[in-house]
This record gives structure tokens, sequence and C-alpha cells, in this order.
DNA sequence: GTCTATAATGGGATAGAC
DNA sequence: GTCTATCCCATTATAGAC
């Protein structure tokens, strides 16, 4: 009897290889290792990715998507106060820092990996790391500091330093001291108002 | 008639070779690409280097040396104020990365390439940020901070995402407010004894 | 004897075929 | 799911130039 296409199929196959690009690199993984991961025929994989560069671009982009999300549920949690949701950022990150398997930022890892890359995942992690850099501009522009600019580069600086730090299991520090740095930095800029 | 065993061959080999690994990534670079850079023939390249490792070990070697070197000179340079010799260290980096062709440490580089390296190079990227690190401590301890560990990884976070900032030409900032976020770090920083 | 140029070997990778 | 065509790469071997 004939197979039913099995749903699903794809994000089994997306999730296998996004496992082994996280961890291992992109270009440490061959498709074999792919394939045995995810526990089916080469036939598969290539009717639903094209190639591998296709099956790179998808795990980007999904990261990119689970990223975004995340890190907007914990501003939201944060509430309306747009200091508040910095901070809650900058934790966000942190508390992925501490989590086993974590090993920074997928789109970051990617083009540390391919720094003269053309395609598609480099188009990706480029926009990607542009529109975070545009997300937290505005969020500090909502604040009432007088050189948003500056403060803006200051904490994507701290970002930058904890998505290093967490590349890198070994000399981890605690990315606690992260948080502390950016409410400082919060805290001690200049306002253009101050609160009566 | 017999040639002579050319001078500083081995530093012609290397310098192309760094010159492409640096810029391009590691596993981006062949073989042939350095022999063709370098002008030689393959021969010439595996009688000074055993295998491609070995040459990317000595690479790594290099560029730790000549770093480390740099950033005692710009140390030294800087008086014998602990503080003034952090911000010295702080501003080194940072002109560092407004240099056009500078792509960030290329310690840092490699294991973000290899993140579970496993040879010489990986060695010697993990012994340099590991030193550094300490250097940096031991620094830090020299100041009057009240919480040299605290100040120690907030000042480490800062250099790291002058780094990775580094790495990425696109979306980059102005390095100058890694010197100033340095500054305040350490100026903000409750002392152990106040000058009287 | 030292180097260049080039071919050969062998492993591993992508991608497609059956 | 195995088998194969094709490619790239590291490394070694060969043949000749200076």
């Amino acid at each position: 009897m004939a197979r039913i296409a099995a749903e699903g199929t794809r994000e089994r196959i997306l999730d296998a290889a996004g496992g082994l690009f996280y961890a291992e690199g992109v270009r440490a993984v061959s498709m074999d290792q792919i394939i045995e991961t995810a526990g089916c025929g080469k036939k598969l994989v290539y009717s639903h990715f094209a190639s591998k560069n296709d099956l790179v671009a998808a795990y980007l982009a999904a990261e990119r998507d689970t990223r975004e999300q995340q890190a907007q549920h914990a501003m939201a949690a944060a509430g309306d106060d747009p200091d508040e949701q910095i901070l809650a950022l900058t934790r966000y990150i942190a508390d992925c820092v501490v989590e086993s398997g974590f090993r920074g930022c997928a789109m970051r890892n990617y083009v540390a990996e391919f720094p003269n890359g053309e395609g598609e995942p480099t188009r990706i992690s480029q926009e990607y790391l542009e529109n975070a850099h545009r997300r937290l501009a505005r969020l500090v522009r909502k604040t009432a500091v007088a050189r948003p600019r500056e403060v803006t580069e200051r904490i994507w600086l701290i970002h930058d330093g904890l998505y290093a730090m967490a590349a890198r299991p070994w000399v981890r520090s605690k990315p606690a001291v992260a948080v502390a740095l950016a409410r400082d930095v919060l805290t001690s800029a200049s306002r253009r108002s101050q609160p009566n």
C-alpha cells in the first residue's frame, strides 16, 4: 500500500539539520549526517529542500523567527516602560546564555563562519541584524535618554558581547553582569526631562 | 647552479596564508590559493609546514604574539595607573576596529569557525583567550575597585562586543562608544578607598 | 641541491539517478 | 535506500628548471 505523505516531514528534517548546524557549524555538517539524523532517505530531503543552501536558509529563517518571537514576548511581559523593555530584552539574552546547549546567535555565528558570504543565508543574517539594531534604536528613542544613539550602541555592544560569550562555553562569565551593566547604562544616562 | 635557500621564505608563506585565513576564514582558503598567493611551489610550502593545520597554528601563534605585543605597548604608553591602562587597552582595540581590513580577533574568529575544534589551533586560541582574561583580571585587581570580578567581566564583555562588531563591517557602530562605556564602568565603580 | 610546475592519489562532499 | 557522477581539497609523487 502506498505510503501517505507524512505530515511534518519538512519540520523533522529542518529540526535535525538545524540542530547540527547550530551545534557544529554549517560547513562542518554534511548532507549525509543530516539524512542520517533525520532518519530518512536522500530523496525526501532533496524533495523538500533543493540544496544544502536552501536548507541553511530555512534553518536561519526559523531561528530568526523564534528568536524575534521570544524577544518580543519577553519585552511584552515587561510592560510599557521602554527602559524595562530594554532590560527585559537583555535579560532574555542573558537567560539564554546560561542554558546548556545555547551556542549564541545562529545568524551571528553564520556570518562569522562565512564573512564573505553572498547567498540567501547571508542575506537573511544581515537583514536580521540590521532589523534587530533598528528595533533596539527605536526602543531607546522611546525612552527619555538625551543621547539615544549613544545609548543604543552601548546596549548593542552589550548584546554582542553576550552572544560572543555564549559561543564559547569555556571562559564563560556570568551573563548577569551584562544585565547589571545595561541597567547602569540606562540609569546613568541623562534624560531629556526628569520625571516630576 | 644550485639555488640558495631563500631567507624569509617561511615568513612569506606565513604572511600569504595568514592574510587569506584572516580575511576569508580558515576553511574557505585552500592550499592552492595559499601557494598561488605566496608565489611558490607546493613542495616548498610543505617543506616549511607539514600540513595545513600546522600552517593555521603558526598563523594563530603569530597573531597572538603581535596582538599581545601591541596591547602591551599601548598599556605601557598609558603610564602606571591601572585604570588608564585598562582604558588604553580598550582604546587600542577600538582603534583597530576603525582600521579598514581589521576583521576582529583571529583567535576568536577561529573558535567561532571551529566550535568543536580539537587540535593545536584550538588549543592556541583557547589559551590566548584564557590568558587575556587573566591579564585583564590582574589589571583590574590593581585598581582600587571594590568588586574587581564584576568590573573585569564588564570590561571583558565590552572587548568581546568590540571584536564582534569588527567581524561584521556592515552595521558597524562607532567603537569610541566602547571606550566611553569602559570609562564609565571604571569611574562609576565604587572604590575600596577614596583618594584623599 | 633547491625550487617550480603539474599530475596523481585518496577522501569526502553535493547532488542526482535508479 | 543504494549507487554513481562530479567536484574540491589535502597531500604525495614525478619531471624538469635553475
